[in-house]
RNA sequence: CGGGGAGUAGCGCAGUCUGGCAGCGCACAGCGUUUGGGACGCUGGGGUCGUAGGUUCAAAUCCUAUCUCCCCGACCA
């Protein structure tokens, strides 16, 4: 491609709406352009790197026996009815009716269409297990897009989805998943770490999340230096500290006049805070027996000393949603804001949940449920009970890892795939079921794998780049070699000779953008760097007068010279051993269950 | 949805407080000089000042409403 006729415009300027760098940098670059808040529009340089991504998606799938397939984005509402999500999900779904005032959707992933095919076309065990995927876009009405394509509302993604007969099925080709997903982004050139996440929406058994660590990941990572576990931070656990062995001593009120946090308190009261229960009060939206949804005023205990993890408890208490309650919420149940502890309040009132290591530890200080005062010497089963005692407390940094006992660390990380054993949640809702060799039908079990092409994009750059612009791994580049000419209107030579090794560089197939324009040679250099073609072949007046054409890496800033008569060979010897260096980054990983 | 910031040429911004010809830099077009790390001179094109209403002789500027975008939080397969 001669960069003359491309379309694409460099930009000096950081455009003011951009402050992630690869937001910033594949702007400047002139490769997407933002037309809405997360809707961006995709130029031939950004496209041309999203379909060589998408690319190392179908080679690995298709090596683990996926067949590509495209579901359609617009689905009827039927469908998601049939599932319940249509009534779960909230304004993130974007819906709207027909001419025919029929209830339509535009997807935001495809478990429901993909069950709803598959249910028409798999009969016997004898079609199982089958794995469909596909490379299509996704609408999601996210509340608050960000940060250029790391965060958008409309996005193309791979999403596949697994067949089985049954949970053993599953459990045999989730691990191909889990090693496909570590060699695509190994490919592509950057490192993950997968984590045990939650299950959220999707529901189901276990799953993986992938994530490329960088300080503007929105999630944070509880990590195991020893043995190499790893969680999200939202279901990381941790070994907890064993509690001090001491007799019960006696209940005691003292006044804490002012003091409503736990600092405080423990300043106060000259002790660790430890040695402190920390009340939290919530109102969580839970589904009755009956399908209804009522809000239920929940208290939960932690340790002075950690914080609740909310996704701990959501899911220990199986609530649609938590809000923080208000004052006289609490106060209604008998509490105090500031000086809350359950001993003492109207416990019909309230769900009581308390992490087991409060459950544990004795003579806590408490909140004595009236402000200024406090409790000494609290037990759990002494004062309060609770309707359930249960791990709440999030994993932080310096806590112990639960297999091996070493410190763990967090760092932040984006989440760029997820693997998910679904189970039959989606077959059944949909009838996708089978007939075994007894001739019982029974349901498929699912499994979906999801990589977003986009956010994928935007992670590399955040991971190769520096001051002057990009700096792609050849295999995800928009093009392998950026060929520079110095031609001037006093050198046609030097025109004549960059045509000609373009010509022969194209003939070769070699991937090569030809920055022919009539700009100075600094231009051209600045946008060669901006733009992060893995390899630039520079030719000027200087290096063809001795027959050399000069080289250079721009991840590395390593140079080369080359006789003009054997560049071509030189560059695809460059080529192929740029690709070798990220191949040998694809390698077996052990699978963490 | 809560808090904060911003909408003026394709991009970056000034002008708004204190109402009075809509500007600057980059980019773009033409001509000339230049030519190995973002050249220079001259000339030129490009604007419903987010939108609607109001106040005023006069509104980018004041008032009211509204839309949009960005950041923090909430939220998030």
């Amino acid at each position: 491609m001669r960069l003359s006729k491309l379309f694409f415009q460099t930009l000096r300027e950081v455009p003011a709406d951009a402050d992630v760098v690869s937001h910033q940098l594949m702007m400047r670059a002139g490769m997407i352009h933002q037309i809405a808040a997360g809707i961006f529009d995709f130029l031939p340089l950004a496209l041309r790197t999203k379909q060589k991504i998408e690319e190392i998606f179908r080679a690995e799938m298709d090596a683990i026996g996926g067949q590509e397939v495209t579901l359609p984005m617009v689905h009827p509402a039927e469908l998601w009815q049939k599932t319940g999500r249509w009534y779960q999900i909230g304004s993130d779904m974007a819906r709207f009716r027909d001419r025919n005032d029929r209830e339509m959707v535009l997807g935001m992933t495809h478990e429901e269409i993909m069950a709803d095919l598959v249910k028409k076309y798999i009969k016997s065990y004898r079609q199982l297990p089958t794995m469909l995927y596909q490379i299509q876009t996704k609408f999601r009405d996210e509340p608050r897009p960000r940060a250029g394509l790391l965060r958008v509302r409309e996005f193309t993604m791979k999403d596949a989805y697994t067949f089985d007969r049954d949970e053993a099925g599953i459990d045999s080709y989730y691990p191909h998943f889990y090693q496909a997903y570590f060699n695509i982004f190994r490919r592509a050139g950057i490192d993950v770490v997968a984590v045990k996440s939650d299950t959220g929406m999707m529901g189901g058994r276990m799953a993986h999340e992938f994530m490329a660590l960088t300080e503007i990941g929105e999630d944070t990572l509880v990590l195991c230096p020893s043995c190499g576990y790893s969680a999200n931070r939202q279901v990381a656990l941790f070994r907890k500290p064993d509690p001090p062995a001491e007799d019960p001593l006696p209940l005691q009120e003292v006044a804490t006049p002012g003091v409503t946090t736990i600092a405080a308190l423990a300043e106060f009261l000259q002790v660790e805070p430890s040695a402190t229960a920390k009340a939290v009060f919530l109102v969580a939206d839970i589904e009755q027996p009956d399908g209804k949804v009522q809000e239920q005023f929940v208290f939960c205990v932690v340790r002075g000393d950690m914080e609740l993890n909310e996704t701990k408890l959501t899911n220990a208490i199986r609530a649609r949603r938590l809000r923080p309650a208000t004052t006289p919420e609490i106060q209604a149940v008998g509490a105090e804001p500031g000086y809350g502890s359950p001993v003492g309040v109207h416990r019909e009132a309230m769900w009581l949940v308390v992490d087991d290591l409060v459950a544990r530890s004795p003579n806590l200080v408490a909140g004595a449920n009236r402000a200024g005062y406090h409790l000494l010497n609290t037990n759990y089963g002494r004062e309060y009970s609770a309707d359930q005692v249960v791990d709440l407390a999030a994993a932080s940094d310096g806590h112990s890892c639960l297999h091996c006992g070493a410190p763990l660390y967090t760092a932040r990380g984006v989440e760029v795939g997820n693997i998910f054993k679904l189970g039959t949640k989606y077959s059944i809702a949909m009838g996708a079921t089978y007939l075994d060799e007894n001739g019982e039908e029974k349901p498929i079990v699912m499994g979906s794998y999801g990589i977003g092409s986009g956010r994928l994009m935007a992670v590399i750059v955040e991971l190769h780049h520096d001051e002057a612009g990009i700096q792609w791994p050849i295999t995800v580049a928009p093009y392998q070699v950026m060929l520079v000419s110095l031609a001037t209107e006093k050198t046609p030579e030097v025109t004549a000779a960059a045509d000609q090794l373009y010509a022969e560089l194209l003939a070769a197939g070699v991937e090569v953008l030809y920055d022919d324009r009539d700009e100075r040679a600094g231009v051209k250099f600045n946008d060669a760097d901006l733009l992060g073609i893995p390899i630039r072949l520079t030719l000027g007046a200087k290096g063809l007068k001795n027959g050399v054409v000069e080289g250079k890496l721009r991840r590395s800033g390593e140079s080369f010279t080359f006789a003009v008569s054997t560049a071509v060979a030189e560059v695809q010897a460059l080529i192929a051993a740029e690709i070798a260096r990220i191949q040998a980054t694809v390698l077996p990983v052990p699978f963490e269950d």
